[in-house]
Order: C-alpha cells, then sequence, then structure tokens
DNA sequence: CAAAGTCTGTAGCGATCGCTACAGATGAAC
DNA sequence: GTTCATCTGTAGCGATCGCTACAGACTTTG
C-alpha cells in the first residue's frame, strides 16, 4: 500500500513511542497492538527491530534510563551524601511532573502489577530501584566514615527513606502533583537530613576543610 | 462432581481471597480463572456472588478499607496532626511488611499499571488516596489556625511529603523491606515535622494546654 | 414420590493477547 | 532486464481475556 523495500521507519522513533506508552501503562497493559499502532508499523516490523515486547520493554528502560531518568546517575555525580540527595529530589520533582511526557516514574511504576509470568520485568525495575538505594546508603555511609555525618545515623534508613520520597513522588506525579508541589515536597523531605539541610550543609563544609586540611 | 444446591462457598472467604490476589497482582493483572480457581469455585457462582470482576474488585477494596487498611482511619482518630502523621506511619510500617498477606498497599498500587479501558478503576483508587492527603492537610491546616503549629509552615506540602512517605513504603514494602526497616525509615520520615518530632510534641502540649487554658 | 426452583459445572461465546507463516512488493547487484 | 535478498502487509495461529447460555443435579415444597 505504501512503499516498501528496506526499513521504511526511525527505529529510535520507535522506541521513543515505546517508551512513552510502557511510562504511561506499564508493560503488561500495553499491548503490541498499541504499540505497533502508535509506532505506526504492522507487527511484523516490530518484532523484527526489536525481537519480542520483553526486549523492547528493556531497551525501553534503557533508553528512559539514559534520557529522563538520568536524575539518578546526575545525582551521583555530586560530591557529598547530600548534595546527592538534594539533587535528586529537586531532579526528580522537576522530571516527574514534566510537560511533553506522562507523569511518574517508569522505573518506579512500569511493572507494579504483573501476573506470575512478568515476575523478570517486575524483577529487572526492582534491581534497578535496589541499586540506586543502595549507591545512596552507600556515599551515606562513606561521609560518615569521613566523619561529614555524624556516626550515630541510621545510614540505611535514610537512604530507605530518601528512595521511598523519589517513589512518593511518582505517585503523587501520577495523581496529578505539579512541578512546584513536587518540589516544595522535596524540601520539607530534606529537612529530615540529620541536623537540618541548612545546617547539615554548613557543618558539613566545615567538616570537610578540616578532613582535607588534616590530610594533608 | 461434587456437591450440588444451595449456595455452597462462603462469599465473605471468597471476597478475602479476591481481596488478597488484587493486592498483589492489581485490577487487571488478576484474571477472573485465577480469582475463580483460588475461590474453589466456577465463573458463574462468582459472577451470580458478585456482579462482575469490576464490581468485585471494589468490594475487595472496601474490604481492604476496613481491615487491613484501616490505618488511615485509625490515624485520624488522633487528636493533634502530628500524632495522626505519626499513627499512619507507624501502622502503615507494621501493616505494609506484616506477615500472611501481600506486602505493601491495595490502594496505593492496585490499579497503577492499566489501559484506559480501566481508568474508572484508577480514579477509584486515586479518590482514596487523595482524600486521606486532604484529611491530613486539613488537619494540619486546624492545628495551625489554633496555634498548634507555626503559621509559616507549607501545610499542603507537608501533607503531600507525609502521602508520599506512605506510598513510598508501599513500594519498599514490595522490594522487600522489613517492618523493622520500615519502622526505622518512618521515624526519619518523623524528623522533617516543623521543629523536629519530640521537640515539636513538647511545645504542642504547651501551647495546647495554654490555648485551653485561655479559651477557659 | 413428583413438581418446582435454585445453584452448579460444562462448554463456549466474541474479543484480544503475543507472536508468526507466508507471499507480494521493492530495492540493490550484475 | 533479471535475479536475489529483504522488508512489508495480510491473515491467522493457539492461548487467554471477561463473561454467559444451557442443562444437569440438588434441596425444598407439596
Amino acid at each position: 500500500m505504501t512503499t516498501r523495500g528496506p526499513r521504511s521507519f526511525d527505529r529510535d522513533a520507535a522506541l521513543d513511542i515505546a517508551m512513552t506508552l510502557f511510562w504511561r501503562h506499564g508493560y503488561e497493559a500495553t499491548s503490541v497492538a498499541a504499540l505497533t499502532k502508535a509506532m505506526g508499523i504492522n507487527p511484523p516490523s516490530m518484532y523484527a527491530a526489536f525481537g519480542d515486547k520483553r526486549r523492547l520493554f528493556s531497551e525501553a528502560v534503557r533508553r528512559y534510563a539514559e534520557t529522563h531518568g538520568s536524575y539518578g546517575a546526575k545525582a551521583l555525580e555530586q560530591t557529598t551524601s547530600y548534595d546527592v540527595v538534594e539533587t535528586m529530589l529537586h531532579l526528580a520533582a522537576a522530571e516527574y511532573a514534566g510537560p511533553g511526557h506522562p507523569p511518574g516514574c517508569l522505573v518506579v511504576d512500569g511493572a507494579t502489577n504483573t501476573a506470575e509470568a512478568s515476575d523478570d520485568v517486575k524483577q529487572e525495575l526492582r534491581a534497578f530501584r535496589e541499586g540506586i538505594k543502595q549507591a545512596i546508603a552507600a556515599r551515606i555511609a562513606a561521609d560518615v566514615e569521613a566523619g561529614l555525618l555524624p556516626p550515630d545515623i541510621d545510614a540505611p534508613a535514610l537512604a530507605m527513606f530518601y528512595a521511598a520520597v523519589v517513589q512518593g513522588m511518582s505517585t503523587q506525579a501520577r495523581d496529578g502533583a505539579t512541578p512546584d508541589e513536587l518540589r516544595r515536597m522535596a524540601d520539607v523531605a530534606l529537612t529530615a537530613w540529620p541536623g537540618g539541610p541548612g545546617e547539615a550543609r554548613d557543618v558539613r563544609e566545615n567538616v570537610r576543610s578540616a578532613a582535607v586540611s588534616s590530610r594533608a
């Protein structure tokens, strides 16, 4: 009917469309028919380009992590654990309710409701989430080790808390929260930082320069 | 094959089984075949007793709210907004990872991944969540009005924050968190209360007795 | 015992699920 | 122009989806 011959559709654009659909509806609730219709292609073309629905989802998650979901990696580039958490919360607040894409987070909510047959999909996203949480916990523990944070704090609980805040922000965004609302609740969450956010940063700066000078 | 005659199955027990399946897998990922198999009955008996899958889900949610999900209502029985939040977080921490039932919360995660056809299901749970959040916000605003909390706090952001914490706890529980871990992260969340949890309670007690004595 | 009424299991409805066999259409190679 | 390889659309696979018509089996009535 239309043009024939070598691949006539943009694989990257199709992957972006798949990412958006999985993002909005999740893995199981997104049908192959819905995917191919939105991509403007037929099922055989999708299967030739991506393998199957399962692998298309994994590719979409990878694409998401490299684009809209990069706030976790960007946050971990920060020097101190407080800056990691602050950056993560602020970027997530801006991203989760941002314009031009579905609300919330694909990694948090992409495979929440699944039958037993899709347990591996759930595990894939869970591993993503646990990895970020462990990375935060490690950063907090390192700051405690370095004397930047008091030694009596509950580092795992603190990391789990901020992971949970980000995940709750995703639900709030899906329920209609605006970027400004998310930002304000992120700032509330930051007041739970040991010593308080403002004070903690001053203390941290002091301790860090002390640590650096003692190391030199 | 087995016994025949007047209703041979326990409607309440069947509803509990449906609640558990919806709780673990969500609305769309729980098939009628899975429901009837777990209930030990055939589809016609289920349809005679509950109408259809959609109404069975609503009944299951109502049952959940009256049993495992009663922590919200129980928390709102508390006098001050801090006690409301503290009770809600502690009850949720114990409940979400409790033994003998699926992890997390049916209201939070029961209809996260849905096709457009099930948007009404998603809205039903969203209304539940928004109702609790608004109730908390109202309690905080009332305490501000009564002089129990400083007037410069962001009451809506504070309510959204604690709603998000509870929702994030549900995800953490689904990812394998223990009741003790949830309890500890709940205590971290409580340190975000204006003035801090311990100090706030003392201040509140003082202000309340002052308000009562001035009213008398 | 017989008739009435109700619940039950079997079986299957149309629709959709993820996925694919097949053949027609098109480009490149010579 | 002819051949070859590849992509494309049609059509449909077996399985499952939510749901139900139907008839047989049971208890309740007389």
